[in-house]
DNA sequence: TTGTATGCGTTATCAA
DNA sequence: TTGATAACGCATACAA
């Protein structure tokens, strides 16, 4: 038997609409008197009410649910990202409805049809493709203006969605000054080739700091796929050229992961002989033998930011009238774009 | 502007009964005529209809949402499982609703309160407490027959909830049997200390294992906590009093990695001094250096028979009308337990 | 084959 | 301070 407010009105001998001010807590500051509100607050209780979420969100077109699309949910690097968000979001009463993108594009369109569908208060996109996340707000007619990017950035119509990043510029270029300052040796980036923006400014961070210590000579940059298997396969093939000392600038923790394996299968040592540096600070990356040097995400924070950001979207919305033309072309919102600082951090690796 | 039936009813000149029956594809086989169907369904897509889904349930009382309970986002062992869950879902139409407990129970408890009141249709409860989600479940009201345990099981009032689990008595019986079977050492078995039906039964195994193999004065278990630094400081402290060759039988991969942490860091080499063998067979546990043998536990498929059997829960409910008695106290439903068999990997830690 | 009318549980407007 | 009542968008029993 489900309860609904009928049935504590009933029992408590007054209407429907002054359950719902009693337990709505003085909505708009309608005044109820006070014996009137401990008598249904009590019988509530004692039934064991519970809204009914569906009417409610028909009624007042808010849902309280909040759209997650993670590009990948097996993928560490978002699981911190994704406990920020849950519990700023649960202190909040918001929901988290979370899918998984598994790294399609396609499927990624069809998580953010069905958060739309689902009318969502806001969506929180994580690391997705680009041009793909972008285009997909746009297809589907998401507002952009309770919309959150984490880990890549975009425009629409000109006009700059939300987003929190980590300054990937300046993540490349101390990682890559930190390699480059100890001695002159050969140095690798395995670089990631897909387009998000982080990795893109990754990559010209790291050029710069190349250019800016006259490493010309003594640098290489190597496209790969994601995932320890392509560092694996491509520190292999670069150990039968390479000459020692070395060292290899990974886009990722377990791409560095990868070339560690390869690098202990060959003859060589790390640190010794081929220097390893990570990116992202995976918890598994202090486990290893050697403890793997990287740089620093702060990903539970983003996870924050970004559901902070979100929610004073919501608070800002309401400020508004709604009643600025609605031209769809041309939105007036305020969006912001934060962008964290990454950290080196050293360990046996290198 | 959002559309709804009646817009199309509207355009198309027909009466939002039709535009409903149209668009729900013959839900109770009501003729439609082809002209109609087409002229509704061409308006609908021209005009990006997408149905209110809070209308649709507060009506149908479905609400297409599966709730996920994971006790621990950031748990590698827990992100295949999810993905089986989500692809099979997805695949039926259904939505993921998740939500981590953050390893604690009253988080857990919170999590499935928000659960019930958004109406999922079904819940599933990844390796929480034992006793606490049965708690949680019984005091939260929710119905046990559209409830999924996976690595975990439990009775409520006498009847087995529906759940999926490893074998575990198993798992832990071939771990033990072949780290024992090899030669006479002493054998250390890093055991969980949470009460989770999984460790119970995976420590019956092992014991088991030590009595059908006479290997009592080698065997000793050492409780320690979840996680990489619990399996870290345990080992620590072994080290300085073991006798090589021995061997380390971890909870878990983690653990295991902890272990192997340890060793190195002390004079011993895996697997020669010390052998270690984990549990669960983590993406990790293969890109490690030596490779870590481990039990392997099938959590994709868990993911996918968890979902599978609440689907089938589903479709079994439409079948009963109803009008069963509803004591709540002795209810008239299938479970099943289904108990997946674990897999030995060997690989070069051991 | 189609339309009318009702209700799902809630909130909000207007009266009282 | 409280109560009727309409409306949110949809599905369905019943009528036509």
């Amino acid at each position: 038997m489900i309860i609904t407010m009928r049935d504590i009105a009933q029992k408590a001998g007054v209407s429907t609409a002054t359950v719902s001010r009693v337990l709505n807590k003085n909505p708009t500051s309608i005044p109820i008197s006070k014996h009137t509100r401990e008598k249904v607050e009590q019988i509530a209780s004692e039934m064991g009410y519970s809204p009914n979420v569906f009417a409610k969100t028909l009624r007042t077109k808010k849902s309280m649910l909040i759209g997650v699309v993670v590009w990948d949910l097996t993928d560490l690097f978002f699981s911190e990202i994704l406990r920020g968000i849950d519990n700023t979001l649960h202190l909040s009463g918001y929901k988290m409805l979370l899918n998984s993108a598994e790294g399609s594009s396609e499927r990624e369109f069809f998580c953010m049809e069905k958060m739309r569908d689902l009318h969502v208060d806001g969506m929180i996109i994580l690391g997705g493709d680009k041009s793909s996340s972008t285009q997909n707000l746009i297809a589907l007619n998401i507002d952009p203006s309770t919309s959150v990017l984490v880990g890549t950035t975009a425009d629409i119509s000109g006009k700059s969605v939300s987003s929190i990043t980590v300054d990937n510029f300046t993540g490349g270029y101390i990682g890559l000054q930190y390699l480059g300052s100890k001695q002159k040796k050969q140095i690798y980036y395995l670089a990631g080739k897909n387009k998000t923006t982080d990795m893109i400014d990754r990559l010209e961070g790291v050029i710069k700091a190349v250019k800016d210590l006259g490493l010309e000579d003594h640098f290489e940059k190597i496209d790969i796929g994601p995932g320890e298997q392509a560092g694996y396969q491509a520190t292999k093939q670069l150990i039968e050229t390479t000459e020692v000392p070395a060292a290899i600038f990974a886009v990722s923790d377990l791409t560095a992961l990868g070339a560690i394996r390869a690098i202990k299968e060959s003859s060589y040592t790390v640190p010794e002989d081929i220097a390893v540096l990570g990116f992202d600070d995976l918890a598994l990356s202090s486990y290893l033998h050697p403890s793997l040097s990287t740089i620093r995400q702060p990903r539970y924070d983003m996870g924050v930011m970004a559901s902070v950001m979100l929610l004073d979207a919501f608070a800002s919305k309401k400020n508004h009238t709604g009643d600025e033309k609605d031209t769809n072309e041309h939105w007036n919102y305020p969006t912001k774009q934060r962008r964290l600082k990454p950290k080196l951090i050293v360990r046996e690796s290198t």
